[in-house]
DNA sequence: TCCATATCTGCAATTCACATGCAGATATGG
DNA sequence: CCATATCTGCATGTGAATTGCAGATATGGA
């Protein structure tokens, strides 16, 4: 089929458009366009990779930045920080509302995000945490097994 | 005995001052201050507040940081980034190089910060997390006690 | 004990990621 | 197709982190 790339895009960008829709998010160019780099990309991206690639087709550095917040929001993609003082971006599951309490780990080097559903806190160590506050999100940050070998 | 006090803090002195020559950092008058912050610290500070009681006493933002730097490059402190684009510094136990991976907890609301030294996963859990990389910090996020019960 | 000098400090200015004010443009519900 | 709430582009602002440079100082050796 030589319409199959064509269909497809088509059926993304309308995809796009439901999913913004869904989330009370006008669905403007620019976000289509900011949705459809970041669902593209095999690893998350900083703004400054987004602006890079967006600005050139007309699009504002600021309306970049202010997408990405506003779909930070929204709740369809979600905000990393490898250590580096640069937020990285990368699209979310919309199947599986942020209501994930499992541990992320986070690999500074390459930024890949991994779920750790199976991990937890000794009895105590729960106990411990419940003192301190409310808690919403769990955080490993390290070095994946793939960069860690490949910096050898 | 009253020159408690005083000894110990001369000893804290002279203390920091070998440890700094043991990395071959000049002990300065700054550098040896900035260390006695970062000792008697509960959590981790920010260069903003370390600046906040140094300048006062006569030295610049700009020496802070570069000390901040510099003592983390000599493996004397180290430095987290907790997720809101602003390092922490804390003392690193100088038998237990980069050792005590302790996690902290942050406040997403108010930004403390408390160190969480007692916290461990489950041995199943910790095993699993081997597999995934080698991890270097642990971050909790939520809401600590204060915010969430000033929010009702 | 004092000196030479490699290193540090203070000050000012700069970089960089990120944020915002505003006037004109546009997506959306009716 | 229109009214308007929302978004965008442009310019400008903010705050953390960094740097250049001239003068000060800690340190090892005479």
């Amino acid at each position: 089929m030589d319409g199959q790339t064509r269909r497809v895009d088509a059926n993304e960008v309308e995809e796009i458009r439901q999913l913004l829709r869904d989330r009370a998010v006008r669905a403007t160019p620019a976000r289509i366009a900011v949705l459809q780099e970041l669902r593209s990309a095999t690893s998350p991206l900083t703004h400054a990779d987004l602006a890079e690639k967006l600005v050139p087709l007309g699009f504002d550095k600021a309306t970049v930045f202010r997408n990405l917040t506003d779909l930070t929001d929204a709740g369809l993609i979600m905000r990393t920080e490898l250590g580096d003082h640069v937020w990285r971006f990368e699209v979310l599951d919309p199947n599986n509302p942020d209501g994930d309490k499992h541990p992320h780990f986070v690999c500074v080097e390459c930024g890949d995000v991994r779920c750790l559903g199976d991990m937890t806190f000794t009895a105590s160590s729960q106990r411990r945490a419940k003192g301190v506050g409310r808690i919403t999100e769990i955080l490993i940050k390290g070095h994946c097994k793939n960069c860690d070998t490949a910096a050898i």
